[in-house]
RNA sequence: GCUCCGGUAGUGUAGUCCGGCCAAUCAUUCCGGCCUUUCGAGCCGAAGACUCGGGUUCGAAUCCCGACCGGAGCACCA
């Protein structure tokens, strides 16, 4: 009977299936010019769970190839593997782009001999002007063995940047502007935070990511609508060298209520700008703030996955986040008092005792021991609930009746549980410890019981706080706020 | 301006390809109630949506056309 009011239905929600011919090989490809943040976990997860799902493979590839507007940290390359690791999405391979960047090379000279990748020398807005008016530049029509100098002399090192670009030639007339020949390479000179000065000719993302995905044997790509341009475009490559291209499907804006801009770039120049103290600040949205504020990796699992792959925009909001976190964590965290903005509270003729509150409400684990004395300590904001003559009572205590607020006294009335409708509030002990909560609206500074030194690194439930991770226990505990 | 994509309850989703089983699913949120020594959990209940207008059809959330709204691309960013 018990077994089957367990038994709840919960119909697990899974993604939608693949167009699967054989095997499935999925990839990742984020920058690390910073952590991830939950907008890339969505990518962990779901290609993950994919290549899971059909027992493939789960590439991650670190698309490092623009060593100045995103330059990468290198730092950021173990914050993402050890985020997917910790997500449960550990990756069968790791491949940088930045490794690999004579590999780019020799495709882009296979397409110049092909005819089909020229050298130009266009300011960008002359030539904008040009595709806007689905004209060619003049460098459209040079010959191979020009192009083949031209590019010979870019990787030497003759050209500055912005004075010349490798373009792949497509359709100048293509009715879609977006695809008109584009960029395959071009000039960066400025150090790059693995390889140094080694190279200055870098690819774009559209050729590196055309040539990788097909060189890593990518069957299906799953990634944001913003890429489906980009798609067309590497089109192009796969045409020209007889490949074919992966199966794709695309999701949506991803807007999270509350939350402001948090692209990486944004979140690097609140940190710089001194707004948020580190990388996994409890306000930022990054996976390593939501794990240090005891998100726990299957609760961003379950959210992404019911979220599913759609191509509309959404904004949802964290609520749905921690409903799924509260699930996880509710059974498995001890309860605790904590009192923030505490207020001295005096009781007459209290006996002293040792109050025995359950470390949970509803599975036995036994007790925590509080001794106490005719004095606890109550959170201000109950404090300002009260009048003279209340009668309310201190939760796994006793009952007292207020005397007088100015002095905030109370008398003791007796142990009897009272009956429904009482207020109870929670309390600290005058000799607990002191307890710092990191939360993402402020810090709530206040006294908890000593026994919260034994959760370092838990999740625990502040009663009628909310539930926390204890991040360090030193002379005080700091905890970092998860959700009510 | 040119291309492309999308619009199901407050939010996120299922259903849309292959019209009828959809008086539309599930979750979350909100609101009641029960339970509870937490404002947590649990239980019960309720509210809440097919953007609009035409068309095809016996029948349309599902197909067609148009409008409106939203988003993306047109970078020597990813």
């Amino acid at each position: 009977m018990i077994e089957a009011l367990h038994e709840k239905k919960v119909k697990e929600r899974k993604l939608p299936a693949l167009d699967v011919d054989e095997e499935v090989v999925m990839r990742i490809a984020p920058n690390p010019n910073g952590p991830p943040t939950i907008g890339n976990a969505r990518g962990i997860i779901v290609n993950h769970e994919y290549a899971k799902m059909y027992n493939g493979k789960f590439i991650l590839r670190f698309d490092d190839t623009d060593p100045k507007v995103k330059k990468p940290m290198l730092e950021a390359y173990d914050w993402h593997l050890e985020d997917c690791e910790w997500m449960g999405a550990k990756p069968d391979r790791v491949v940088i782009a930045s490794d690999r960047i004579d590999k780019y090379y020799a495709y882009a000279e296979q397409l110049i001999k092909m005819g089909k990748a020229y050298v130009c020398f266009c300011s960008q807005s002359e030539f904008k002007r040009l595709k806007d008016i689905k004209e060619a530049c003049p460098h459209r029509e040079q010959g191979v063995k020009t192009n083949l100098e031209h590019w010979g002399a870019m990787l030497g090192g003759k050209y500055g940047e912005k004075e010349a670009v490798l373009r792949i030639k497509t359709d100048i007339k293509h009715k879609d502007p977006a695809l008109r020949d584009w960029v395959a390479f071009r000039i960066v000179k400025e150090g790059h935070p693995r390889v140094g000065d080694k190279y200055a000719v870098w690819p774009m993302l559209d050729f590196e990511s055309a040539i990788e995905d097909h060189l890593l044997g990518i069957t299906h790509i799953i990634r944001g609508k913003d890429l489906i341009d980009s798609e067309k475009r590497q089109k192009f490559i796969y045409e020209y060298l007889g490949w074919k291209y992966p199966k794709t499907s695309h999701w949506g804006r991803i807007k999270i209520h509350g939350i402001g801009k948090f692209s990486t770039s944004e979140i690097k120049k609140g940190i710089q700008n001194g707004i948020y103290a580190q990388w996994d600040d409890p306000r930022l949205p990054t996976v390593r703030a939501l794990r240090r504020r005891g998100i726990q990796a299957e609760a961003i699992r379950n959210f992404m996955i019911k979220m599913g792959v759609t191509e509309t925009d959404i904004a949802i909001s964290m609520d749905t986040l921690y409903a799924e976190n509260r699930k996880i964590v509710d059974p498995s965290a001890n309860r605790y008092f904590f009192v923030h903005t505490p207020a001295h509270l005096t009781i007459e003729n209290a006996p002293s005792t040792v109050a025995k509150a359950p470390l949970h409400p509803n599975i036995d684990r036994g007790f925590r021991e509080i001794l106490v004395d005719g004095e606890v300590l109550i959170c201000q904001d109950d404090a300002a609930t009260l009048t003279a003559g209340d009668r309310i009572r201190l939760k796994e205590l006793y009952n007292i009746q207020i005397m007088s607020l100015k002095p905030l006294k109370a008398r003791y009335t007796g142990d009897d549980l009272a009956k429904k409708g009482a207020a109870i509030i929670h309390w600290a002990p005058i000799d607990g410890v002191e307890v710092k909560v990191l939360a993402p609206d402020g810090v709530y500074e206040g006294v908890g019981e000593k026994d919260v030194k034994s959760e370092l690194n838990n999740v625990v439930q502040f009663e009628r706080f909310g539930f926390v991770r204890i991040d360090s226990v030193d002379d005080i505990i700091r905890a970092y706020f998860a959700h009510k």
